[in-house]
DNA sequence: GTAGGGTTAG
């Protein structure tokens, strides 16, 4: 029985015309409960759908119930379908601050940002009150600084600041905003007892670049004396876990989670998932995954990038086509975004071809930005910059930073100055305040010896206030920490670590290795800019992990920017020299180094 | 009835 009707849908009523309104509260709570996001979720979309073909059917009284179109305004987008939630609410003869309210948060949960305050606007000027929901969505859909203060002196104008859910949805806009100290700041003058804010701040933390400060939170929470952690405040610590690289310190928490009496549910798994491939343990992640009775597009979604960003694209690409034959979910955009980049970063032009134009024939699915970029990404490695070009060229909507970014890394790859430069300029006027763009163009013209033009992007930086964080790499070893920065010598076995590094410097130079000095950014003479380059932050821990384990054990690194060209070339040397397998993870993806071969293939 | 916690490229 797939489509299902009104008849067993218990919404057949014996009830006179005039009675009608009292069936509009059961006809809502059914609607509310069409959102299921599993696998079901197709067999959710067809009741609501039926039932929404009721209501339009069996009477004024119903059809123009405020609830009812509510319930129908915010059912409609959780099956991906915007249209209707729009037409619906702008068709409603009367509307509440409910209603208001779920529009706006369909907008704001879809990144409709400009039609979200809009609707905001138009909610005030037709004299409805903001509440706390309200204000809790407007803070979520402020993507300027600006804008989130203006909300937050609305919160305080209208007495809501010590409403619990304002509080946390200010904590979570502030350290969205990156401006972690105003979320501490709130945070610190909540009553303590508040778990909404204990949790905004730890994901917080975790999501916006401070993962060791979500993680102290976190501890601090688990050793306080009234509160313990529920299972959001483990998505936090996870969440930093995986932007650490952090597998024991995740591995850890993962047992303390199952020991508090937690249970792995859809969420808490997809999570793990998450963790543990971004750990490069992939395998645990897929015993997960395979573990999961009910897999939703977002554990789908988890799973193929995991195997995506460790260079599994067969793996990924298995699992994409395993989902769509099996089961009635519908790929998003997000799946296409992680199977698209992954075919990218193994050279596979004709398959993300072909999923690109599937994504639009097959699914419906308008591309965005980010499928865009992954094209241009895609034709741009494989050396195909024209193409790329024309690509941006016929996009249907104004490329972004994205776009422009991904051009001017292929541009980098293939040493396209002209392209390059080109590209940046385009970036450029987008006033973004990525630091790695910048890096990039100031290595295109680092590469040709055009000091000058360095000198230019350096002050650009400095005028729009943007900052490249250093360099950092960093082991795990044994559940603590050990971090290095570029040349750092503060290490206690310092000596021992350069000592390393000059031993496996001269077995690579008896290989043939020769130093590619183009990649260190500044105006010096080559021998000073070879030793800059033997001691990038990831050479350092890779040494410094070398001495400290044993042999044969795989070495875990992670660095906080993308690894450089020629340490990339030097790690697979390492690998093939002391037979170690070498896990880096960088800001971007994993490079599985072993007997002198990387799993990225050298694209990355 | 409406919010908040899991997945996304460059």
């Amino acid at each position: 029985m797939l489509t299902p009707n009104v008849a067993n849908l218990g919404l057949q009523f014996s009830c006179s015309m005039n009675c009608l309104t009292r069936i509009c509260p059961l006809i809502t709570l059914r609607l509310l409960a069409c959102q299921s996001r599993g696998s079901m979720n197709w067999l959710y979309r067809n009741i609501g759908r039926a039932i929404h073909g009721y209501v339009v059917k069996v009477g004024r009284d119903v059809r123009d119930d405020v609830s009812v179109n509510s319930a129908l305004v915010f059912m409609y987008p959780r099956f991906g379908d915007l249209d209707p939630a729009g037409s619906i609410f702008w068709s409603m003869p009367e509307r509440n601050v409910v209603a208001w309210n779920t529009m706006i948060s369909v907008y704001a949960q879809t990144g409709n940002i400009k039609e979200t305050w809009g609707l905001f606007n138009q909610m005030l000027v037709e004299g409805f009150e903001a509440n706390e929901i309200t204000l809790s969505c407007m803070a979520n859909s402020s993507n300027e600084l600006l804008q989130g203060m203006m909300i937050h002196g609305l919160v305080i104008k209208i007495g809501l600041i010590e409403d619990e859910i304002i509080g946390a949805s200010l904590i979570d806009m502030y350290a969205r905003l990156n401006s972690l100290v105003d979320a501490q700041k709130l945070f610190d003058v909540k009553p303590r007892s508040e778990m909404g804010s204990w949790n905004s701040l730890i994901l917080g933390y975790a999501k916006n670049g401070y993962p060791r400060e979500a993680l102290n939170l976190f501890y601090r929470l688990r050793d306080h004396r009234n509160l313990c952690p529920n299972s959001i405040s483990f998505l936090g610590a996870l969440n930093a876990c995986a932007a650490l690289g952090a597998v024991k310190e995740g591995k850890v928490i993962h047992d303390y989670f199952v020991n508090s009496g937690f249970k792995v549910d859809r969420i808490i798994g997809t999570s793990l998932i998450d963790m543990y491939s971004k750990c490069g343990c992939v395998d645990t992640a897929r015993d997960i995954f395979e573990g999961m009775k009910d897999k939703d597009l977002v554990a789908w979604s988890a799973m193929i990038s995991g195997h995506g960003v460790n260079g599994e694209v067969k793996e990924a690409i298995k699992l994409f086509d395993r989902m769509r034959k099996n089961y009635h979910l519908k790929p998003d955009n997000v799946i296409f975004t992680s199977i698209l980049s992954a075919c990218s970063h193994s050279g596979m032009l004709e398959e993300g071809w072909f999923y690109f134009n599937e994504m639009k024939r097959v699914y419906g699915l308008e591309p965005k930005q980010e499928q865009y970029a992954c094209i241009v990404d895609l034709l741009g490695r494989a050396g195909k910059l024209d193409e790329s070009l024309d690509f941006i060229k016929e996009m249907p909507i104004e490329p972004d930073v994205s776009v422009w970014g991904a051009l001017l890394g292929a541009c980098r790859i293939h040493n396209n100055m002209k392209l390059g430069i080109y590209a940046a300029e385009k970036l450029f006027e987008l006033e973004t305040k990525d630091a790695g763009y910048y890096v990039l163009l100031s290595n295109l013209y680092a590469a040709i010896g055009r000091w000058n033009d360095v000198k230019k992007v350096r002050e650009l930086m400095k005028s729009r206030g943007v900052q490249k964080p250093p360099g950092r790499s960093w082991v795990d070893l044994n559940g603590s920490i050990h971090e290095f920065f570029v040349g750092d010598k503060s290490h206690p076995q310092s000596d021992k670590i350069y000592m390393k590094l000059d031993e496996l410097g001269e077995k690579m130079k008896e290989m043939g290795y020769i130093p590619d000095t183009n990649l260190v950014l500044h105006d010096v003479d080559d021998e000073v800019k070879e030793e800059k380059l033997t001691s990038h932050s990831e050479r350092l821990a890779i040494a410094f992990a070398l001495i400290n384990t044993k042999h044969g054990e795989p070495i875990r690194v992670t660095k906080n920017l993308r690894v450089c060209a020629d340490c990339h070339r030097t790690t697979k040397l390492i690998s093939k020299i002391t037979g170690r397998k070498i896990i880096v993870r960088d800001a971007r993806r994993f490079h599985h180094f072993e007997g002198g071969k990387c799993s990225c293939a050298d694209y990355w």
